[in-house]
RNA sequence: CGGGGCGUAGCGCAGCCUGGUUAGCGCACCUGCCUUGGGAGCAGGGGGUCGGAGGUUCGAAUCCUCUCGCCCCGACCA
């Protein structure tokens, strides 16, 4: 392609909307182009970038059995009421009227589609294992788009679905995604960490997200430098030592202390002379509607997606203070001492040998030396504290946790029968012994665009981009600096010997040296070739490598042999990655 | 949804506080000459409902009210 005819108009200026560097770059190489918050037209090189993405991806999924279909994005909403997602999820559903006024949903996913396509289709155990994948667009209210291609409104994914006669299967199967996965970030250019992550409103017994680990990243993980261990925050636990020893060895009775207008942990500690790790910190939250207390030791806080998790609740909020002045608490001085007929859930945090300072549930009053189990009722006790830097890895018990900040890449879920369940969509087949089982299912997500965009964070420098030879728009890019007939004949014949094989732009512009350099190094095209008049006295030209830097003088004739060197070079390690056929 | 910032040419900005010719600059774009190893040079040129609506005024990019949009932090997020 002729850089003339390529569509390609780089921005010299930053765009005062990007912050992060895969936006500034993306929008600066003019891949992407802004239509509204969280919506981006894809233009020429954004597009191939994201095509051969999607071509690695099918390549991946085809080489373990998977089958790629087309389902469509606009769904009638009577199919996600059956599941009951219709319901669960909130704006970011999108639902309108047709012209007959009927209700549709803008498909998030595909999971309603896909297993009512299972139920019309699998009805004996020799049509499993199956998996069905698709790269369709996804549309998504998302409340707060970010950081370019990042997280957005519409966006191409990969989502694939897996049918199986048990959870055995299941658990044979998901191994194959697994590592498809990993080849398919490597292939991108990227490593991705595997984390065990929060299943959330999806359910099912397992998950994992494949994360890039950045500094842009929305999600935080752990990973435990002495085992490896590795999770979400929303998921990970940690060891909760105390600060000082336990002090049951006076066991005071609990008693009373007036704590006019005193309010923060600060203050409290203070005025009760102890640490933040003596206090009992008692939460209200409204569970799908009703009243929860949830209580942690001080130097905690509750985590909601835990909290949600272990209560199997949809929907989870602060309590607001009708439902807490509804019971008769007073929000500040909740305490689990003397209270009834309100659900409390407890931290494991929350010892038996600890003497607590408590609220008192009522107003300007707490309790001291509050001893759980002798003073109130504590029944299990559940992890539903936040994770903390630092923490004792739970896994090992011996890594300090440290915290990162991550792209999710991915997202495997082992679902088992949510969708497929009778009172979602009943889904079973002739199991050829006993009658009729229930279908298992999986289910495996991909973000293209934002594949593109991590990758890019990932590689770039000062100058630009510097995409992986496998996903670059462009394999080479041919620079004639200079009008001299001579340069440009050499860089026409270069570019038609090369373009047969390989995806070359030609940069045929009426543009100064400068201006084409600059363009190469931001466009990041892995392999820059440059013909000038000081390297023509010679017959030769230079070949650079985007990534590396590296530098090649070489004839024209020596170019074939050069370039297969460094194309070898520049292909990722696939080491340990098999691919896992069946 | 809460907090903050910003809307003037494709991009980046000045002008606004203190209202007053034809709204200005750099980049990009077009024409010609010239130049070709790191965003050259000279000359000429096109491009604006100053986000929108209403108001104040003889007169509004500028003052007032409302509104829409975009970005950042947080909440949220198959």
């Amino acid at each position: 392609m002729r850089y003339s005819q390529a569509f390609i108009h780089t921005l010299f200026e930053v765009p005062k909307e990007a912050e992060t560097s895969s936006h500034i770059l993306l929008l600066r190489g003019s891949f992407i182009s802004p239509l509204a918050a969280g919506l981006y037209s894809l233009l020429p090189l954004g597009h191939r970038t994201a095509e051969k993405i999607k071509s690695i991806i099918r390549e991946e999924l085809d080489a373990i059995g998977g089958l790629e279909i087309t389902m469509p994005v606009l769904n009638p909403a009577e199919l996600w009421k059956k599941t009951g997602r219709y319901f669960d999820i909130g704006d970011e559903l999108i639902r309108f009227k047709d012209r007959r006024d009927r209700e549709f949903v803008l498909a998030m996913t595909h999971e309603e589609v896909v297993t009512d396509i299972a139920k019309q289709f699998l009805r004996s155990y020799r049509d499993l294992p199956v998996m069905l994948y698709q790269i369709q667009t996804k549309i998504r209210d998302e409340a707060r788009p970010r950081a370019g291609l990042l997280r957005v409104r519409e966006f191409f994914m990969k989502d694939a679905y897996s049918f199986h006669r048990d959870f055995e299967d299941l658990d044979t199967y998901y191994p194959r995604i697994f590592n498809a996965y990993l080849r398919i970030f490597k292939r991108c250019g990227v490593n991705s960490v595997p984390i065990e992550a929060d299943s959330g409103i999806m359910g099912g017994t397992g998950s994992h997200e494949f994360m890039l680990d950045s500094e842009n990243g929305e999600d935080r993980f752990v990973i435990c430098p002495a085992c490896g261990y590795k999770a979400n925050t929303e998921k990970a636990e940690g060891l909760k030592p105390l600060t000082q020893p336990p002090d049951v060895a006076t066991p005071h009775p609990m008693e009373k202390a007036a704590t006019p207008g005193i309010k923060t942990i600060a203050d409290l500690m203070q005025f009760f002379g102890t640490t933040e790790d003596h206090f009992l910190k008692t939460v209200a939250y409204e569970a799908d509607g009703e009243l929860v207390l949830a209580a942690v030791r001080g130097d905690f806080n509750v985590s909601p997606t835990k909290l949600a998790n272990h209560l199997k609740a949809i929907h989870l909020d602060f309590a607001s203070e009708e439902a807490l002045s509804k019971k008769g608490l007073h929000a500040g001085f909740l305490s689990p001492v003397g209270i009834s007929g309100v659900r409390m859930v407890f931290d494991t945090s929350v010892a038996d040998d600890i003497l607590f300072v408590a609220g008192a549930n009522e107003p300007d009053m707490h309790y001291r030396s509050v001893l759980p189990g002798r003073d109130f009722k504590v029944g299990d006790r559940l992890d539903i504290a936040e994770v903390r830097e630092g923490d004792m890895c739970a896994a090992c018990g011996k890594g300090a946790l440290e915290i990162r900040r991550g792209i999710e890449l991915g997202h495997t879920f082992k679902l088992g029968t949510k969708y497929t369940a009778p009172e979602s969509m009943d889904v079973t087949y002739l199991d050829g012994s006993s009658g009729q089982a229930r279908v298992i299912m999986g289910c495996y997500g991909i973000g293209v665009e934002r594949l593109m965009a991590a990758v890019v964070e990932r590689w770039h420098d000062q100058s630009g981009m510097q995409f992986p030879i496998s996903i670059a728009p462009y394999h080479v890019i041919v620079s004639p600096l200079g009008k001299d007939p001579e340069i440009v004949s050499t860089a026409e014949r270069i570019y038609l010997l090369l373009n047969s094989s390989l995806d070359v732009l030609l940069d045929d512009r009426d543009e100064s040296a400068g201006v084409k350099l600059k363009d190469a190094d931001l466009l990041g095209i892995p392999v820059r070739i440059v013909v000038s008049r000081k390297l023509m006295k010679t017959g030769e030209v230079e070949v650079k490598v985007r990534q590396t830097g590296e530098v090649r003088i070489c004839s024209e004739k020596d170019l074939d042999s050069v370039l297969n060197e460094i194309f070898e070079s520049l292909k990722p390690s696939l080491e340990g990655l098999p691919y896992m056929p069946e």
